[in-house]
DNA sequence: TATGAATGAGGGTTCATTCAT
DNA sequence: CATGAATGAACCCTCATTCAT
């Protein structure tokens, strides 16, 4: 009997819920897994959450505000939006390979309803964040003329598609940089080339190989 | 007793399998559920699938490669690089929204070693194919000069974010025109605009947004 | 479509059936297996017989009703009873080293009753055979006197030991040369030795060992 | 809910597998019906063992070395070697009579490999049992000189045969001490008769019989 | 708070059997 | 005669959940 206090242990189940879940996924985990791998009960999942549900909830809620919250604090006191840019990609990737079920999350398990409402949230939240980001850039004349929230659309799908691939092609990757790069100066031949202001210092591969 | 002949049934089975598995998921999806959409009995599926797995992997093997010749055919006779990469994007996205299933092939279940070959085959095809276009797009000097290589890396893996997106985010959606000419154009200023080679003529919503 | 002659499927089915049932007992034994084992569809079993039952109480019947036959033959023209007893276990030894669903038939599956009134028959004719025998050499003066009717008891549920003792102790096995010898002689110590009376000629590895 | 302790629960199922697969043999039982006999819900059944095979093989190896255990207390303290085979036989068929499985676990299933191990380490202790009151027998005189090891062999396989045949045979049964008679003295005449060392003082129906 | 025995619905799979062809 | 697609009950097993302790 492993007396604990109730927030250490529901921490601690939630911990091992991450774990479980991100390996397996919500169908491919059992209770019983989690609770061998909290070191705890199978009864005493229950005393912290009513359901699996709850729990694979909390979870997501708890991961998504907290990611969220990170990727603010972040990009709070980055001036230059370009440099933004290629910090969330590579921030949400280094958090993607932290936990993995954030993936699960967004791409698993569409057809459960449990926490769409908050991964809505989410996800309205963060095209918000890189709204302000494009929209910055415009008006300071980094950008081009544009819809900010239709760049935000598509530069949030294309961080996905980057994490995504992380998990379906891990030997396929590229660096986050790489990819920002192509999503700021594009693919099509420009009179001027412009690609020095505000990068971070590090040359990526990608700029390597276009001289 | 529903007869029919054996490769009707076979079509069919495969046709309620591919809706129940977009649905549900691998492990969401029962046997029981597939049978009952595909109006056959229960044991009437392993008379044509040896088990769970077997159905799964031939529809995905399929979807793959129906997939991936359809892709083909398309881009075979486009000669601008351009007009390729637009067309491919909105192609594959017309295919996704037809075939749900192939998000799942994607980006579920990859815990699963059962159709791995296959899907790493697709993923490398898919890659190679893009990559000739870049590359065809630089030799004639349409496109930067870059590596061919990894810009094919990141324009599949956008492909992947936005095909994921147009299912978890479904509301927040944009035109594949609008995702295309991001990429190809990217997000900074540039001493000189270009978006007049090889348009299909429909004007995008980002298009009329960027003035 | 293998055509065939009616009389002739039904043995290529009786003989399929014999090799599926032996090799993995009534229950372990599928309708397809023998389907597959005979090289007839799995609907062309049913044209010979009416269910699975009734393929394998046939063929127990069958079975049985050779081996009685041939054992009969066999002792027609024995006139020694310790010779007999002898060729009778011998020869049930050869005939079960070639038909082992024979043993399946009568220590297996006790639970089911659909071919019991024939065992019965059988064992109760084989008992009745080696009663007489007993009967012949106790009038004969061979054997001691004893009540016929015990000893054939005896001896057949001797037989019946030696013969599933190969089945699950075929590493601990020995001659049935050896077992007669037993049977007819005995353990305790006589007085006078007697096995010098009818022997096929072969020695024994237990006379060896008798000295 | 029918609540137990933990330990009465797995004697309590596994009392009810054993009459449930004596009745229907390994494949014939099914584990609803062990669940409805050891009155516990299916899922009960997987609490305590893990699968079908678990749950058979416990029960054979317990019951082997329950048997052996007896079987070595019995033997222990009998000096006449004649004596000692006469207890022995007697003694295993009451305990075959109260446990029917024994005779499945020896005769049975021999297709599944998953007690066979303990099956074969039963059978050679107890073949060891009885060489050594064969030799001791031999020592004393009171036996013939013959191989122990063999007749060892052929008494256990008697043995067998002995049980099986209360099993398919259950009318045509006779008592085990009429067996040992014949084991002991054989068939054929002897100049000298004796039937009178070590005795128990039952007269059996076999020696009536004989005069 | 915490345990773990117990439940029962539902999972994938097999299989004897039927029947239109 | 012969086929093989189709059935549905039954198989073994898993699992979220409950509840007496």
């Amino acid at each position: 009997m492993n007396r604990r206090s109730g927030e250490e242990s529901r921490k601690n189940i939630l911990n091992a819920a991450r774990r479980v879940f991100s390996k397996y996924g919500y169908k491919g985990a059992s209770m019983r897994m989690i609770a061998k791998c909290a070191d705890i009960s199978l009864g005493g999942l229950y005393v912290y959450f009513r359901s699996k549900e709850d729990l694979y909830s909390t979870l997501i809620v708890r991961s998504l505000e907290s990611l969220l919250k990170e990727t603010k604090e972040t990009l709070h006191n980055i001036a230059d939006p370009a440099e933004a840019i290629r910090i969330l990609l590579s921030r949400r990737v280094q958090y993607a390979r932290r936990h993995r079920e954030l993936i699960l999350a967004m791409g698993k398990e569409q057809g459960f309803s449990f926490c769409n409402k908050e991964r809505k949230k989410f996800y309205a939240e963060q095209r918000r964040l890189v709204e302000e980001i494009v929209r910055k850039g415009i008006a300071s004349g980094t950008f081009r003329e544009c819809s900010a929230q239709e760049v935000a659309k598509i530069i949030v799908c294309t961080l996905r598609g980057f994490i995504l691939s992380m998990i379906v092609e891990p030997d396929a990757m590229f660096s986050p940089d790489d990819c920002s790069a192509l999503l700021l100066e594009g693919l099509l031949r420009k009179g001027v080339r412009c690609g020095e202001n505000g990068k971070t210092g590090v040359q990526t591969s990608l700029e390597k190989a276009m001289g």
